[in-house]
DNA sequence: CCAACCTAACTGTGATCACAGATCACGACA
DNA sequence: TGTCGTGATCTGTGATCACAGTTAGGTTGG
């Protein structure tokens, strides 16, 4: 379930430290400077962006019970990065820790899910507004691509759940990436984060919703919207297939009270 | 600077245990009830909460660094707690740790202030349509002291400075209360965490801004419109408050590159 | 007088240990 | 047969130690 922590693949011992060269051009790093700050990451990181991760994708049921002994020897590490990783993600309620016991998933009730949708339908509203204004040719193709993605593993024959799932979420990010605002890409990974495990937790397994097909019809529209910079359309696309999607997700009812 | 970490005032040894009762009434706890699941703080929450409210404050300049062990000796406390409490601001941005050396409060750019404000402008602008929608009397009596309060430090002589930024904290997330959505209240805590410390800097020593009055003028506005639960006047009168902040920050200029 | 080196102090990260408290299963008593 | 006490086990929290890497300051050599 959980996978092992693998060494990150730029992770490099340290640097180079340009051995080679002699008194002149010290000052002048040639292509040093492309090679970007090797992005050092810590194993809290690494933790953290995994257990991220499983909970957008909704393999981690709302309700599940973590432990940071297991989960630390599950990916192989101390129990340390562990820690970090939840207490980061418990800052974000995207999990909980219990007062006495373990730490778990959090359990939404009916209130705070639509709470969450709405707070969805604004912000990413949005999102979808500002990226019709500021959409570059070659952003519009990578949403045109990740559409395309889940569109091809939603008609599947058996639907692959995961990857519509994971096509889902990079058509959205792709989306919001083009809007140009971190911030507010932040804001809204917060709330996926959140809602992922209650949204996405009965794509496997029973992938029902994906044969309605009101999320490619979405789809679809958004990015006819995004091609035409239409931002009102965009936004009206986006918000209907959050709406489709809270709506079965009410209508199957795994809430809590 | 930093005050050193108290015991909560509502810290108590394990609970009673409900030594006197025999067998009848086993099952109807009286009184037992109404105590309430003891609230117990982690002392890294409570770091957590003491740095947050000294980075709202603008108690803590951007660029300002801090040292795990410095802070936890302030504090009176071990390394641990403020590890967490560090982890979790870094989490949101709030605080950045530089890959080799130590960890500082982030300097923002120009755009990412100008990002900030129109994510707040979005965010709390729903927020106040919200609050003016359905604030209870008792609520808007709430935000009315809390305007009272802002008003009188601003117009002492000599302007109470520290005490205007907290009445207007108190006054803004009084409002925010009162739209009853308690993920939205979080999301506006994240964005004053990282607007806090350009936001009110300047604040204390030279509080220049409070002598024009807008802010008083944007919030009686805001008061006016709650009363007549006029959405969106409410939601207009937040955003010239936002927006006058704003541009006087921006006109002062202590933004980096 | 300036620059380069080098050492000492300090940084966050990770691991390991200790501990209070909660849970759970088992067994004794009514 | 049902209920309560009780000990073993596991939980997160906090403290302490070890370490690689960085910074700053002093010193030496030019």
């Amino acid at each position: 379930m959980i996978a092992p922590v693998q060494p990150p693949p730029d992770r490099v011992s340290p640097p180079p430290e340009d051995a080679q060269d002699g008194v002149s051009a010290a000052r002048d790093p040639w292509v040093l400077e492309e090679v970007g700050a090797l992005t050092r990451e810590t194993l809290g990181e690494r933790v953290t962006a995994e257990l991220r991760a499983l909970l957008v994708a909704g393999r981690l049921a709302p309700g599940e019970k973590l432990s940071l002994r297991r989960v630390a020897e599950a990916l192989g590490v101390s129990m340390m990065p562990v820690r970090e990783a939840v207490s980061r993600l418990a800052a974000d309620r995207a999990l909980e820790v219990l007062p006495g016991r373990a730490v778990r998933v959090p359990m939404l009730t009916l209130g705070q899910f639509r709470e969450l949708t709405r707070l969805r339908l604004v912000v990413e509203g949005f999102a979808a507004e500002e990226a019709a204004r500021h959409a570059t040719p070659e952003q519009i193709a990578q949403v045109a691509a990740h559409e395309a993605a889940f569109r091809r593993a939603a008609t599947a024959d058996p639907p692959d759940a995961a990857g519509a799932v994971a096509a889902n979420r990079d058509l959205h990010f792709a989306l919001y990436e083009a809007a140009g605002m971190p911030s507010l890409i932040e804001m809204i990974e917060r709330l996926w984060l959140k809602a992922g495990p209650i949204l996405n937790i009965d794509m496997r397994g029973e992938p029902r919703r994906l044969k309605g097909g009101s999320a490619m019809q979405a789809h679809a529209a958004l990015l006819d919207a995004l091609r035409r910079r239409d931002s009102a359309a965009a936004r009206a696309a986006l918000e209907a297939d959050i709406a489709a999607a809270a709506a079965h997700i009410e209508s199957v009812g795994r809430l809590a009270s």
